[in-house]
Formats: structure tokens, C-alpha cells, sequence
DNA sequence: GCCGGAACCTGTAACGTTACAGAACTTGCC
DNA sequence: GGCAAGTTCTGTAACGTTACAGGTTCCGGC
């Protein structure tokens, strides 16, 4: 009666609207929609031929995989993930680390995913909300803690990722960091080169890995130059404004108060040096300051700031790069990557 | 021979693995597919019981609709994508955005998906990549145009979008504004109320939407109090910090320099302090200045600065729900929402 | 007893893609 | 001439979801 599959007699190709599919190329170029989805991708089993006249097509028409029938089909989301804590710190660090990721990502097929959570949720939650709804290949988190339950959940699913920061747990696993201890090494040596001997560290929160290589560069140098330090740890980068502020004025008011401090961030350098201003202290004479920045704002503030630049745009692009690595099943080894600090930047004219 | 369909014999369900899908918690009711889809989303011709239990074993089981299988079927994404330009200025502007964003997203079922493009690129690029591909169900753009080509494209096709900025080409859409111009106004009365009697502003630059808000208020409220205008437009609040800073030098040299200037950035101000400074001219003193900061910084920065807060996360938060509601097909006007600055703010003592 | 209709459920097909198993045709070799 | 192997293409099925067109059961009314 009627020949079953005529292909002329179903319609496989609807009338013009929408964008084109693989059943469109394959209409124009009279192959099967399989030849075509191989002919796009350069396998090998296709002809030369057809391969250029299908991507001919493809290209004439503007066809793009349409990523719904990819992802359900291969299970490839080519979608990013970036786990942020909305409450982060003061100073526009995360829209530098967004560009970054964007940039290194605008040459792949991947898109960014923005996945946020609040300060008092558990940081893991959204990182396990990824994973099992599958909803990325890859996530890029921030925040590292020495013994990061995040890395480990990612770690044992085999899932890939990229973390900004280092780890202390016995996983080899993708990250890039900024070499804190450097940076505070540096910093101690610059205040003792400077004459100052009673130093304190304005350091990131001790449940964050850079804690430690913040802390120890500074002990360290301290040794080394013969410094004596002065506590100043009831109060981190990550305390508001108004807490640094208040809590360096006490500092700068005891009667062993330090001549030097190393600041760990840009932002909080705001609220120290107001803090000593507010004991009447001048930056330069009774007190000198090397900080971190990532915005290049400190020296119009102060110039007798001494600064040390940290480029986060580069930590995104180094990031995405280690994530898509990690994707592509690249040994961990090439996925890490340590960024040393510039030199102390002085603008006292 | 062989009877068609038996439900036990083709193994509708995969031994375990995976995360459950409709065809699981069909297997585990016994009922069809369909009606577990239906029962889920609370259709109609469900019966009671059997909506209670389906819902009961989706939760039990950690049913979560996949993503891509509901795209593929449905067309809808359940994705806003946040147009950006990655070489937007300094300030951390952007982080709060999407802050704002993510958590009134985080209520619904959307992902927030950061598309860039970089300033030499056509912004209308990003727009129509997004509307082309379907890769997302909304839009929010920023640097608003008063004819913006993004506007008329998106507006044209129908496709959902809320602008940060309005527009003045006759369209009615979707948008979140600071109003400009009453900051510039109230930032004009409060110079004239410090006797300042020529004043200068420093602009956003003339292609986007605020420039004129902010002009004309400035100029109204100059006419009103009976107040002189410096010229000040070799630059914007887009220059870099080196560029501002230059030009406001070379105005502070000028025989009849302001006295009183209006600044529509924070991190501009900045630059414009330094330059002012440079002149050997003195904040407070000499001159006084009115700025818009969205970070808190500027009171530790220079304390005679007056200051007016722009709160951007609580744009980013209007921005998703008007975006959310044109999706949804609320009425325009419903959609627009103009944010009053607060009070000008003092840090003198 | 039969019909109409409501209430509730099922089966099929399709969205766009790719994996897999073949089919057709060519070529080389004995 | 026949057959194995290679080359290049095709067809089917499946990923998970929902739209649509039924199907079955039950009940009330005449």
C-alpha cells in the first residue's frame, strides 16, 4: 500500500521558522541527519566532499548545536559553575575574577554559571547542588580551607574543578593561588628595611588556607630580620569596616602599638588607616603599611601606602583554564599554577 | 508470539545508577509517566491521592526535573543571562549586581549565566548571540543607551529583557533607574547651601541614558539656585583614574575653577581628589565635592566628602524581578521601577 | 439498560543530538 | 569470480521531558 518512510512524504523539515537543526542541513544536503552531525565534527568515517559541502551548509545558514539535545543526548553541559559567597568582602574582588574566567572562556564553547550562597549556608550545599543535578562540567571555588570538605566531595566523585587557593589535605587537585607567603615576606622585609621593628598582620580568616602562607611568611621574615610581632588577631580582612576600624584604634593605642603592619587586602586597608588616624598617627612617620590591593585605588588614598598588586584577573583566567583542563582529563600537575607577587610599589614621590 | 509492551520484560528502569528521573518514580508508583509529570506539577486531572503520592516519592527520592530534557521539550531555559562589558570601571560595581541578582533568582527556578563582551566588541553582539541560541529566557543589560539598538532588537522580537537605565525612544520596557537626575539635583543644592558658586560635573559619558539625567538635573538645579557651570566634559566617570586625574588638574589650574564639583562615580572620585590635591588645592576648603559611591569607601578616603549612596544590589534584585515578570507576562508598567537617591551624607565630625 | 459525561489515567510522539549497528558500494587480493 | 576488508553513508534508538489524543471506569439520569 504505502511505502513506509518516503521521505519526501513526512515533512522533515518545518516550514523556515526557527534556526536551523541538523534535520535542515540534512534536508538541504540530501544526507541522513547522523552523516551530518559527523561530517560537523570531522570524524573520520566521512568524505572529504561531503565533510566541506555539509560545513558549507552549516556555516551559510548559521547553524548552532542546539546545547538542549546536546546535554540531554551526552550528558555535556558545557557550562561553568563559579560557587560564590555573596557576602564577600568590600572592594569589587569578584567582578575582576568574572572577567577573568569570561575571558579565558569566550574562545571555548563553555558559558559561565554564577552559583551563589550565603553566608551562614553550608559552602558545600551549592557545590553539591551542581554536582548532582549535573547542572556544570566544571566548578571554580573560592575561599580554599586547608582541609576543604568542598575539594574533597569534588575530589572523590572525580568531578572536575578548580580552586583558588591551595589545599593541606594530601590531594594533588587543580587550583591557582597567589603566593601569600611571598607577598608577606616581601612586605616584612620592605617595613624592616625601613627601620620598623614591632610588625602586625592584618590576615585573612584562619579557617582559609592563605591564612597560613600569609602568617607563615610574615613569622618567618620576622625571624629572619630580627622583628618582634605584635598580636593583632581579633579581627581579619574579611571584619566590616567599621570592626577593623574600631579594632585597630585599640591596637594603635596600647602602649607597645606596632611602627609596621602588613595588610592583606586593599579594602580592609581602608579601615586601618583610619584607625590610625583616629589614634592621631600619621602613615609614614609613626607607622608605615604594606598592603595587598586588587583595585588599583590604595595609593590616591595614601600615598605613603606601600602596595603590593595582586591581578585576580588573572586568577580567573588561570582558573577557567585549569577547569576546562581538568574537563579534558589533563594530569593535575599542569592545572596548578602560583602566581608570585610584583614588587612593593612605593608612591612617596 | 510476543505480546508489545510489557511493562516488566523492557526494563524500564536503569539498575540504580543515576539520579531518578520521571521514568523512576513512575517504576516505584506504578504509574505512567505522564501522570507522575502531571502529578508533579499539580495539573488538574490528577487524582488527590495520587498527587500526594507521586509528590511524596519525588521528595523522597530527590526527584529534580532535568534541565536540559525540560529545554529540549519545552524550549524554556530557565536561564537570565547578565549582558556584561568586562572592561566596565573600577569600583567593584558589578559584583553587587550580581549579588543582587543571584539572591532574587535564588527563589526561583533560573540560573544566572554572565555573557561578556569587550568594549571594542558591538554590544548588540552578546544580545542577539543570546537570542539567536535561546540560551536563556531573559536579559538584563547595563550601560543603557537613550537609543539603544539592544533595546529595539529585543524589544522588536519580543524576547523578555530588563534594562539597569532607561531608554527615550518611545518604547515602553522593563528597567530599574537610579535617578540621576534628582542625585545631581539635591548634590547642586547641598554646594549651594555650602556657598559654593561655580561648579563643574563629572559626568558618565554622553552616549549612555543617566549622562542626561544627570546633566539636566545638574542644570536645573544650577539655574535655580542662581549658580555658575564649569565646563568639565574632556571627561567621564569611564576615563582611567590617570586620565581623570590629569584633566581635573589642568581644570583646577584654570583662573576660574570650580569651587564645588558633582562627581556621578565613586571610584572616580578618587581620581578627581588626587587631582584636585595635585593643585595644592584643599578638599573642604577650597572646594567642595558631592559624589555617588556604590561601595562605602569615601568616607575613609577623604571625610570632607559628601557623599550619596547607589544601592546596586538592590538594583541587581529589581533587575531579576523585572526580568523574572516579563517572562511571566506581567505588564510593562508593572516592570519599571526608578530608585530615589537617599540623603546627601556628611562625614565632617 | 444504555447513554453522556466527568474523573482519572495511559501511550505515543516529538524536541535535537549522538552512539551503535548495520548497509551499500568499492577495492584489493587470491 | 568470489570474498574479505575498507570506505562512506543510513536508520534506529535513546537521553528526559511534555503536548496531545485517547482509554477506562464509574456514576447519574432517563
Amino acid at each position: 500500500m504505502n511505502k513506509p518512510h518516503d521521505p519526501a512524504s513526512d515533512m522533515p523539515v518545518p516550514s523556515g521558522a526557527g534556526r536551523p537543526t541538523l534535520k535542515t542541513i540534512a534536508f538541504m544536503t540530501g544526507l541522513a541527519v547522523t552523516t551530518v552531525s559527523r561530517a560537523l565534527k570531522d570524524a573520520p568515517e566521512i568524505g572529504e566532499e561531503t565533510r566541506r559541502r555539509v560545513q558549507l551548509v552549516a556555516r551559510q545558514v548559521g547553524y548552532r548545536p542546539n546545547r538542549a539535545g546536546v546535554r540531554l543526548r551526552t550528558g555535556k553541559t558545557n557550562v561553568i559553575s563559579l560557587v560564590l559567597n555573596t557576602e564577600e568582602q568590600i572592594g569589587g574582588f569578584v567582578s575582576d575574577m568574572i572577567y577573568g574566567i569570561s575571558e579565558q572562556l569566550a574562545q571555548t564553547p563553555y558559558h559561565l554559571i554564577v552559583t551563589p550562597y550565603s553566608r551562614n549556608n553550608d559552602p558545600l550545599e551549592p557545590v553539591r547542588y551542581v554536582v548532582e543535578t549535573g547542572s556544570a562540567d566544571g566548578i571554580i571555588i573560592s575561599r580554599t580551607e586547608p582541609d576543604d570538605k568542598r575539594v574533597r566531595y569534588m575530589t572523590e566523585r572525580g568531578f572536575p574543578f578548580s580552586a583558588h587557593g591551595r589545599t593541606d589535605m594530601g590531594v594533588a587537585h587543580p587550583f591557582h593561588d597567589f603566593d601569600n607567603h611571598a607577598f608577606s615576606r616581601e612586605a616584612v622585609a620592605r617595613l624592616a628595611e625601613l627601620g620598623r621593628h614591632r610588625l602586625a598582620l592584618l590576615a585573612p580568616p584562619s579557617a582559609l588556607s592563605y591564612h597560613r602562607h600569609m602568617r607563615d611568611g610574615f613569622s618567618d621574615a620576622l625571624a629572619e630580620h630580627g622583628l618582634d610581632e605584635v598580636a593583632f588577631d581579633n579581627v581579619t580582612v574579611d571584619h566590616s569596616i567599621d570592626q577593623i576600624r574600631a579594632r585597630t584604634l585599640q591596637l594603635m593605642r596600647r602602649p607597645n602599638r606596632p611602627d609596621g603592619i602588613v595588610s592583606g587586602a586593599g579594602g580592609a586597608t581602608f579601615a586601618l588607616v583610619a584607625g590610625i588616624e583616629d589614634a592621631g598617627l600619621k602613615l609614614g612617620e609613626d607607622i608605615d603599611i604594606v598592603s595587598k590591593q586588587s583595585a588599583n585605588l590604595l595609593h590616591l588614598f595614601r600615598p605613603q601606602l606601600l602596595v603590593v598588586n595582586e591581578n585576580i584577573r588573572l586568577a580567573g583566567r588561570e582558573l577557567a583554564r585549569n577547569v576546562v583542563g581538568a574537563i579534558a582529563g589533563a594530569p593535575v600537575a599542569d592545572l596548578q599554577s602560583l602566581s608570585q607577587p610584583g614588587p612593593v610599589v612605593s608612591f612617596k614621590d
